[in-house]
DNA sequence: AATGAATGAGATTTCATTCAT
DNA sequence: GATGAATGAAATCTCATTCAT
């Protein structure tokens, strides 16, 4: 088992499971992530799952709590540069149309966790937790009805642009005329 | 017996299948749907399924086709029942608040058929074909733009609503709002 | 796999598995009893085991539980064919010393079943229920108080007979002298 | 640090983990019985069990040499207390009644022990000596066959007691003049 | 000397699929 | 045509034991 070195103790060995099981369920769906596909994915034998996660659905769920937990950060970051309103429009665009948030991996992911959120606590828990987190980063810059339109926006658009991603990518001119007009009229 | 016909048993016991297929993968997700649970909740023997279908897969194929189609047939429904503009909104405005649409059972549908659909060509295809439909219900009494717009306001903002259902309903008057808001400023 | 034929209705596959599972308990104890272990004994493919039965415990209940019942059976068997009290003497002081009761092979059982019904309600029931059958079977000729006696005689020195067992075999006149000072003085 | 001698950290360490072995067996069986119970229960390191132990099988062991060795002191010493044939008679109604031999903690173990005995030639060893403890401690006040049979019901009845205790304990009368009867029959 | 993270062998269990009836 | 008992491949999980520290 090359790459599966016997190492007393590995302080990463939980994060490169987690990371693991992310790139397993990003290719082949939760509902075919085996132990096995996370072993080999993180050079971990497959004995190191069950020491470190009491079952497989302990590292789904940490697995879902981790990706929830980076793409916070990167929304917060994003909307956290803008200085100014102007500037937080243009990060809202960004968001709708970027290639950072939207990218595909990061939405198979989101949508695995969305139905896995159904069918248990903690990911439920942290798949609801996302929409506040994601308004949180509107809100210095917009009143609170205009960011659950622009949250509900970002959202839908972004999803709708990642599933017709090959018959051509967002148009800024009219995401930008939609998130002024939500802006504007939504005081 | 010559001339008498052998008529089969249970004309309907496909669909049975499906819609037994579509109750299980609601209530415990597509990583746990099972012959046998189908079978099951169909009342239908367990040889039924291998018999009336190649594998699992064409049985979870056929029943997201399912729902695309009954969902399409329940949005577009919505949407042609508006005469004209003012109705149009409304109708927009229920999509998104709508108990129907967005009933719990239907979402969680719809969250396991995008998880789905990124790893089964099939149903990628059908869920691809959703947004489209969905505009195109719109497109009757808005513009181009103001469809896309729109329409990803419902899907983004009837989850969100979703996710959040028990911290209070969908606000109308926001809702018509936002609406007002993008038909106005997309023409 | 051979002797494992493809049948598509074998009725005695259950007892098979239970006469299986009772053979590799007596040989390798209840803490080493696998599904392997009784799949092979019985000549039976491995999943065929959990096809019948739930788990490991569902088997392992059964299999005392048969065990009960063929003890009971030889038990009474053995006291009913005794026609006066004489010959029901007779009959405990075989039960002590018999060499079927007493069978090795059935002690070691007898051992697993009064271990594991510390720890399974459903095999503790019956273990329960067992000296009530024999002490049943003797209360045909003897009184209430001399049947609690000569139970627990039996079963003690049985018992001590098995462990003792290659420092030579019982003697008939003792326990014979034994069973009539209990019956004598127990009226 | 010439001349300073290491001392064991903890002396008791293996009396400890042997004491933590039995309470376990007892409340999960052998079958059930694990390094990291056995660990926990006696708040051990894991490491611990195996430093000191060259494996399960020998912790087992240790532990059901310990068992017999506190129950054959009880036994012994309360026989031993008997300064006459009549205070013998009693002891032996105690032992049969009483409820240290027969505490329900103590049978469990021994139902493990006969269990295990047949698996396992050390335990085998001293399960078969232990009946010549037993009856060692009777020799002092009956003759040998009465000893033999004293011994026997000791064992049997207490069983049996055990096993319907909750159906009403034990009859001191009835015990009591069985033991008589035995006495004065086996002379 | 003592520990506990780590491993792999093997246990239990699940289940899609086959196929005799 | 239709069924469900049966199977085996593969999944999950357990745990005795090792060994770097």
């Amino acid at each position: 088992m090359a790459g599966a070195r016997r190492v007393a103790n590995d302080p990463r060995r939980k994060e490169r499971i987690i990371a693991g099981a992310l790139e397993v369920i990003a290719e082949r769906g939760v509902h075919r992530t085996t132990h096995r596909a996370i072993a080999e994915r993180a050079s971990v034998p497959l004995g190191s799952l069950t020491y470190h996660f009491d079952d497989l659905t302990a590292i789904l769920e940490q697995a879902f709590l981790h990706l929830v937990a980076t793409m916070s950060e990167y929304y917060a970051g994003r909307m956290g540069a803008a200085r100014d309103q102007a500037e937080a429009r243009e990060a809202v665009v960004d968001l709708v149309c970027g290639t950072e948030y939207a990218a595909p991996h990061q939405f198979v992911l989101l949508f695995e966790m969305y139905a896995y959120a159904n069918h248990n606590e903690a990911v439920r828990s942290a798949a609801r937790e996302w929409p506040r987190v994601s308004r949180g980063s509107l809100s210095a810059h917009f009143s609170p009805q205009a960011c659950r339109a622009l949250d509900a926006l970002v959202e839908g658009w972004s999803m709708h642009w990642y599933f017709e991603r090959e018959q051509g990518g967002p148009d800024r001119v009219v995401v930008a005329a939609a998130v002024d007009a939500l802006v504007d009229r939504l005081p």
